[in-house]
DNA sequence: TTTTGTGAAGACATTCACAGCG
DNA sequence: CGCTGTGAATGTCTTCACAAAA
């Protein structure tokens, strides 16, 4: 594995590392061997120094006096993000944005894949809108989540249940979660969260309207 | 309007405010009166002192001794967070992802509504899907943006479609925008750009299950 | 020479701790 | 007395600038 010897890693960081790895993939049919931070950063819009930087907390993957070997690097971010294998997802919340985020394939394409969808009323959930997969009861949940070995859950639901999904989630065995329910929920320490938050994005931008107008 | 005389205001602190809006709007329904920062720490997961020093770069709005009023407090949050008015949103792409956005009503509801869809090819569009908006050309963006003076616009196209869209958008006069296409878009220093990366966010947690097994 | 990798400096954000006020 | 508002201290992230290496 790569040698994370050096502190704790940054949240932003982390972040960037997507970044990263998203545009030496689209460069990869382009005949060139080697990138140059400086180059990297023309297409990010990240300074040079940040990215030999975030890139430093876990080796030195680059030649001085000529940059970083494309397809190594990329191998090398792949790795770090964990993403060579494909990860299963289980979705709870097969509503609107549940079933959405089922029809919309595309974010899913790096590595990731939904493999089980529960609603706390499966009969409710036309069939016909969740493509192949059935939607099951939150009772299979902790059976289901064991027996196929999945980490990461997506909650998809209305905020009042939020937090009673991340619980069974948590029990289920899930160590990882993707919430897109506006509110916060509590879980142990060794639980990632990340919250997904449109209606707070666009406050955002509203403030920023508001300001400068 | 609240007076905002103190130095620039952090990203952080803007995105915190969403947060505290979203738990008073919980609360105005029971009884009380008035809250302390130490409770709404509680409640949202912040330190009580962060809670205040983000309040006070907008005025001082708590009474020593009490807390804040509640609603007066929430109604000042949404003043500075500029959601006192309904903001009209134009979508660009009308896709899965884009359908999904006009289906699932839940995040609009704080007070953006859309107002405008817009795709490269909209008789390829089934008009059952949209909904009662009709999905307009790319030639009809100026004109609609200007006439319905629309502000925000939402990018769901592919990520070789982004730039152009975005761009297209800006000369529109859109001055905000939230961008779900994986990819950094260039804009004047004057344009808010919000990106949203559903693919980035699984790769965080795929990080932290790999490094934390 | 060119570009990385990295201490040191700087910028920024969070937390502390207490004065100030109701 | 209790809790806000805030300067100072601390902590974290970013940027600079240069030594080191190919």
């Amino acid at each position: 594995m790569w040698e994370n010897t050096k502190s704790r890693i940054p949240e932003a960081t982390v972040n960037r590392l997507s970044t990263y790895a998203r545009i030496l993939d689209q460069i990869k049919s382009e005949g060139t061997e080697l990138i140059a931070s400086a180059d990297l950063a023309d297409q990010c819009g990240f300074k040079p120094a940040q990215i030999r930087k975030d890139l430093a907390y876990f080796g030195e993957f680059g030649v001085r006096g000529k940059g970083y070997y494309i397809k190594e690097l990329r191998e090398n971010l792949k790795k770090i993000l964990g993403v060579t294998q494909t990860w299963k997802v289980v979705l709870v919340g097969a509503g609107n944005l549940g079933l959405a985020l089922l029809a919309y394939k595309g974010f899913l394409a790096h590595g990731f894949v939904i493999d089980a969808v529960f609603d706390k009323f499966p009969e409710k959930i036309p069939s016909h809108r969740t493509g192949s997969l059935p939607v099951l009861p939150m009772s299979d949940l902790h059976e289901v989540v064991q027996e196929k070995q999945i980490k990461i859950g997506i909650i998809a639901v209305p905020s009042e249940s939020a937090q009673n999904v991340g619980t069974a989630l948590v029990n289920a065995g899930i160590t990882g979660i993707l919430n897109f329910a506006p509110t916060q929920i509590q879980t142990p320490h060794h639980i990632k969260v990340k919250n997904v938050d449109l209606g707070s994005e666009l406050e955002h931008l509203s403030f920023y309207l508001s300001q400068y107008p």
